[in-house]
DNA sequence: GTTTTTGCAAACCATTTGCAGGGTC
DNA sequence: GACCCTGCAAATGGTTTGCAAAAAC
């Protein structure tokens, strides 16, 4: 869904060093084609014996969660996984049965953000949402 | 924010039976003016010798928010809140000073989600939008 | 009297942290 | 060579669970 390189690019940009278990990590993200968890990434790199560690891989996906090159979401379980995109405000519609996503421009949501904004007079700083449901693949499949 | 009642015809209404517990849990969540977590209402319970314990809270925390008594909020900080709330369809609006929180219509939302699946294919289920920014109070206050 | 609820304390699980050795710039 | 990064394993902190006693219906 994402190469790669654009990770890697993600920590060498932000002055990060580019280390193999970086490099591993990148790879291991970009193989995934929807939403992961840290666990994930974890059973993963465990399965290959020279993956990053438990807390190299929480660590990294901090640091690639600031640099916006991942995003963490919040399942309806209450549960956290992660998403690699590109760096820049979207949302996401996550695919509840493949777990597949696909990014969303907030087109509208900025003026209901100032909408809000006149009727309850808060400052809106900052907003999340998260949108779930079929993806067009899983639709189909499941007729 | 919402009286102690709501919160009790919440339980009785889905057939639960009326404990203590449950009345006394009502009340501390009547009492509270902005969002909350579990951790809060388990100090205040605590500090009267009576209160519900741990395992009373968390249980009835989530039957409340199945029952939409109560909303679980996603913080940008990753923890977990909660805020009290009317039984439909609407999102919130949190202050980031003071935790107070304001209901807002999702008038629009409902618009942008069929947008957004006639744009990706996606059948969109469900949302989640939350809100952050500053209250009114908050921002005379800080001037 | 039957069924639900509670409380306690132990169990859990995801995530974080301290620290010494190793790798990168 | 200096400083950043990693792995390990132990600590943490919020949340869940098993079970016997207590309360509601």
């Amino acid at each position: 869904m994402v190469a790669p390189e654009s990770i890697v690019e993600a920590f060498e940009g932000a002055g990060y060093r580019l280390t193999s278990p970086r490099r591993a990590l990148a790879a291991l993200i970009a193989a995934r084609t929807g939403h992961f968890t840290a666990e994930d990434l974890l059973a993963e790199a465990n399965r290959g014996r020279h993956g990053p560690g438990r807390a190299t891989i929480f660590r990294s996906l901090e640091v690639l969660a600031e640099l916006g090159a991942v995003e963490r979401l919040d399942l309806p379980s209450g549960g956290h996984a992660f998403v690699a995109c590109e760096p820049a405000h979207h949302h996401h519609v996550v695919c509840s049965s493949c777990g597949r996503s696909t990014e969303v421009s907030d087109n509208g949501l900025e003026g209901m953000a100032e909408a809000i904004q006149r009727e309850t007079g808060y400052r809106v700083d900052t907003h999340r949402l998260e949108l779930f449901g079929v993806c067009p693949r899983c639709r189909s499949r499941a007729t």
